[in-house]
DNA sequence: TTGAAAGCGCTACCAT
DNA sequence: ATGGTAGCGCTTTCAA
């Protein structure tokens, strides 16, 4: 258990002290040419034996006691329990990322996996990042975004269904998927409508509001809901196809395009005509829903802009007493092809 | 521009000195208590007065402060250019960060877009992680590693197609892909083989090694690699699939199961027969691939598992002496089905 | 059982 | 044009 001896790695980093031994200046004079601070002036013969020196020891300097000095940081902290998965989130995170970087902020993802929602804003708050951009996998409380403003964040944003009190809120409204899906299946004269609820706990935060929301858009209409468990297996989605008819449903939204495949494939091979006998909706509008015969209906989102969301990171920090803004930034809405 | 006032946030962060103070006590013993030292004994009063000040301000402590008194962090870096996309690399990235979390580690994502290989290993060295795994889309250079190993990282362990000089190294060998994709091709009595490039950039760092994997197993055989750049949407590949048959192509190894599905759809639509005039092989072993008509043939990779490779960190940090091990970590078999 | 104080690496003020 | 130095928040001897 010896966890090491005094000597780490050989040799310790080399210091800005350690520049300025080297350059014969002192240390100052090695913050000022290094970080090029214009108030003062420095003689070109020294900047370059400044540089010179700090070439040779490779020198680095250190962040953390950068930010100690400075009393902040430049962090946005972006807080991810699982890796969001699908080409949506890929492309709004890259956005998200260079969007912040262009305004000069260091982009930090946060493993967060198994932590509750206080302890995680503890673990969060430890860093000091100027501002929180919380995915809303991890459920942040007014406790939690208070102990991050005291921490010193200015800004704290939370990505998801509900507003936090205190905190600037981009509404994702999931259940406007599942109100688009089943308000053009009742339209179209459907009465029993499945809904597919992946088995993948990971995926509860996008399905849940998107059941609530079939429900809602079925109220009053004489349709009924039917949530329909189903993993994302062949073999599952076979056993389901071959008791589909006891169900007795003429339509099902299958929580998105890749469900929605591995079902209507399955129906198909239990003979089971779409949209004749059962019509299929799904969501997110991906490529391969085109490539489908019948050609798949799907619920198409319009993601928030990475760059917008950036840009409301950078005025909140600039003005951290602000209000808290909050946009409904998920707009969708159904694209009609032939499988309903 | 006026950057901010002198409060940023109202109310400065408390610090231990704050605890100390409400709780009657010196910053020595608020360290003790909440760091449960066992070299010094507290009396349970003043833990608890110091438990309840440090609960009433609301503090946390200053990771930075602390690593810096520490000499030392427990962050494992990762940087990440792009978010990777699909199942198996959200899969491994959970397992990874899970079993380091599991080991006591910090794990930070810090997102590097666009930054050259010694800039960003720059970068990451500010930070002063223990350790860095660097994803392969980023060239981390000798230099980079011993930018980083001065700076204090016991642990580089580079994710890639190259062994990097100085660091630890998992060879994920993408060209492997390409080798078994074009042997059962050629096996199978393909002679014009076309190898599907996409045209997104960011799948560089894995389709140009597959395709030079492709063109190993085609040497030598009499069969001959064309490839062919599509854009993963459906226009093109239906504009490719018009002029298949000017390209005498007896069968495509088309990147993965993706734009395979893609491709297939097209050629069909083109009134193509797969796999009689044109044999399909994709990757990645995506449930998709199942659902096809005809069943599509694809390479199976076996990714590295997230707790190994945890190990391997916490095994190099322990013992940075030790000479850099390299694991060929990727192994890809042909799975047989109806498409070739 | 508790307190005083040094020092981690850095920057910004005030002298020279 | 350059140097001396205080102090950011924390932990850890050493003394009491």
């Amino acid at each position: 258990m010896s966890h090491s001896p005094k000597h780490p790695a050989g040799h310790p980093a080399p210091t800005s002290a350690d520049v300025a031994r080297l350059a014969g200046v002192s240390r100052a004079t090695v913050s000022y040419v290094l970080n090029n601070t214009a108030a003062v002036r420095i003689s070109d013969r020294t900047r370059r034996r400044v540089r010179e020196a700090a070439e040779e020891l490779g020198y680095v300097p250190h962040a953390a006691a950068r930010s100690l000095r400075a009393g902040h940081t430049r962090m946005v902290l972006l807080p991810t329990a699982h890796v969001p998965v699908g080409p949506l989130y890929s492309r709004f995170f890259d956005e998200l990322q260079w969007a912040l970087r262009r305004l000069d902020y260091t982009v930090v993802q946060y493993g967060s996996l198994g932590m509750d929602g206080d302890e995680a804003a503890r673990a969060w708050a430890e860093l000091r990042p100027v501002a929180v951009v919380a995915f809303g996998e991890i459920a942040l409380t007014p406790q939690g975004v208070e102990v991050l403003k005291r921490s010193g964040a200015r800004a704290v944003i939370t990505l998801g269904a509900h507003q936090v009190e205190g905190a600037h809120a981009l509404v994702l409204d999931q259940a406007e998927v599942g109100r688009q899906a089943v308000a053009h299946l009742v339209e179209r004269g459907r009465r029993r409508i499945g809904v597919i609820m992946p088995e993948d706990r990971r995926l509860d935060f996008f399905s849940v509001p998107r059941l609530e929301g079939a429900r809602q858009a079925a109220a009053g209409t004489g349709a009924e809901i039917v949530p329909v468990p189903l993993r994302h297996e062949e073999e599952p989605a076979a056993e389901l196809a071959g008791r589909w008819r006891d169900l007795g449903l003429d339509a099902v939204f299958a929580y998105n395009d890749e469900y929605a495949m591995l079902l209507m494939r399955a129906l198909q091979d239990a003979g089971i005509d779409v949209p004749g006998e059962t019509a299929v909706v799904g969501a997110d509008d991906l490529l391969l829903g085109r490539l489908l015969r019948p050609r798949l209906s799907t619920v198409q989102i319009d993601m928030v802009i990475g760059r917008h969301l950036a840009e409301l990171v950078d005025r909140a920090v600039r003005d951290p007493g602000g209000a808290p803004e909050r946009h409904d930034l998920m707009a969708a809405r159904l694209i009609h092809r032939e499988s309903s």
